[in-house]
DNA sequence: TTGACAACTTAGGTACTCCTAACTATAATT
DNA sequence: AATTATAGTTAGGAGTACCTAAGTTGTCAA
C-alpha cells in the first residue's frame, strides 16, 4: 500500500487544479492548468513530468494529462483539506469568501490531517449549534461588535 | 511610514528566531540561530546579509546580529501571529502542544492579517465563554465523543 | 604572545520553481 | 493537402534556499 509522498507545496497546487479541471472538463488541458495556478505554460511542463515520474499522472508529451489512481486520491485529499479550512474561515470566523480562498489556498499546504480532522469537526460541532438554536457563530458575532 | 516589504517564509523565520534569542539571551548568535532553524552555519550567514540589505537587521562580518527597529517591529508581528494560532490550535480546537507548535510554525506564514484577527477575536471569545460558565470548548469536546 | 579552538565566511554545488524566447506538433480551415 | 493558429516543448536563465568542504577570524588560556 503506497504511502503518499510528500510533495511540496506547488506540486500540490498543480496536483489540485487537474483535479478540478478533470471534473468540471473531464480532461485537464496543459493551458488550463496554468491558467488555473496563474503560470506560464513551461513551468506545467515540468511540472508534469515531475508527478508523472512520481506515478500521480499519466502525461505524454503533447498529450491530454489525466490523474493516475494514486493522484486522484492525493488530489481529493488535499481538495478537501483546502474545504475544511474554507468553509471554517467562513462559517466560523465570517471571513469574506475572497479572503477565505485565498488563505485556504495556502494555509492548505501548512495543516496536517490531526489539525484538519479537529478543524472539520470544530466546524461540524458551530454548525450543528445554528440547528440547535444556540447557534454559535452568531453569539460571537454579537461578541465582534 | 514605511510599509513592510513582503517576506519569504525562510526569511520570516531567521527574523523571529533572532527575535526570540534577543529576548532571552539579549544577542542573537550565529550559531544559536542555526540552531534553532535546524540549518547549516553557511545558511544563516547568507539570510543575515538578505535581512541586512532589507534593513531588518544590524550585521558586520563575524559580528554579532541585532534586529533594526523595522526588524523588530516585523519580527513582533510574526511572533504575535504564531501565537494567536497556537493558542487556537490548543485552545479551541484542543490540540496536543507538540502538533499545534508545528502547524503553527507553518500556518504563520500562510494566514494574513484579516484571518488572523478574526482567529485571535475567537480565540477570546471562547476564552470568555469558558468564565461564563458555557464553555464552549468544553462543549466541543463532549461533542467529540 | 602564541596557539588552539570555536565561530563565521567563502566557494562551489544541488534542487526547486518560475520566467522568456524560440521551436515543434497538432488540429482546424479552406 | 497546404496553411495557419493554438497548444505544447526545449533551451537557457534567474532567484531562493539549502548543503558540504575548506579557509578565515577572533578569543581565551597557557
Amino acid at each position: 500500500m503506497a504511502r503518499s509522498i510528500p510533495l511540496t507545496a506547488s506540486l500540490e497546487d498543480y496536483l489540485e487544479a487537474i483535479f478540478h479541471l478533470e471534473n468540471k472538463d473531464k480532461v485537464a488541458r496543459g493551458k488550463d492548468i496554468a491558467e488555473a495556478l496563474g503560470v506560464a505554460q513551461p513551468s506545467v511542463t515540468g511540472a508534469m513530468r515531475s508527478l508523472a515520474g512520481k506515478g500521480l499522472v499519466n502525461y505524454e508529451p503533447y498529450g491530454l494529462v489525466t490523474l493516475t489512481e494514486a493522484g486522484r486520491r492525493e488530489a481529493g485529499r488535499i481538495a478537501e483539506k483546502h474545504r475544511i479550512i474554507e468553509s471554517f474561515f467562513v462559517q466560523v470566523l465570517g471571513v469574506d469568501i475572497e479572503t477565505a480562498q485565498r488563505a485556504a489556498c495556502k494555509a492548505e499546504h501548512a495543516l496536517g490531517p490531526a489539525v484538519c480532522e479537529r478543524l472539520l469537526a470544530f466546524t461540524n460541532f458551530i454548525e450543528k449549534s445554528k440547528q440547535d438554536g444556540r447557534d454559535i457563530a452568531g453569539q460571537f458575532e454579537a461578541f465582534c461588535e
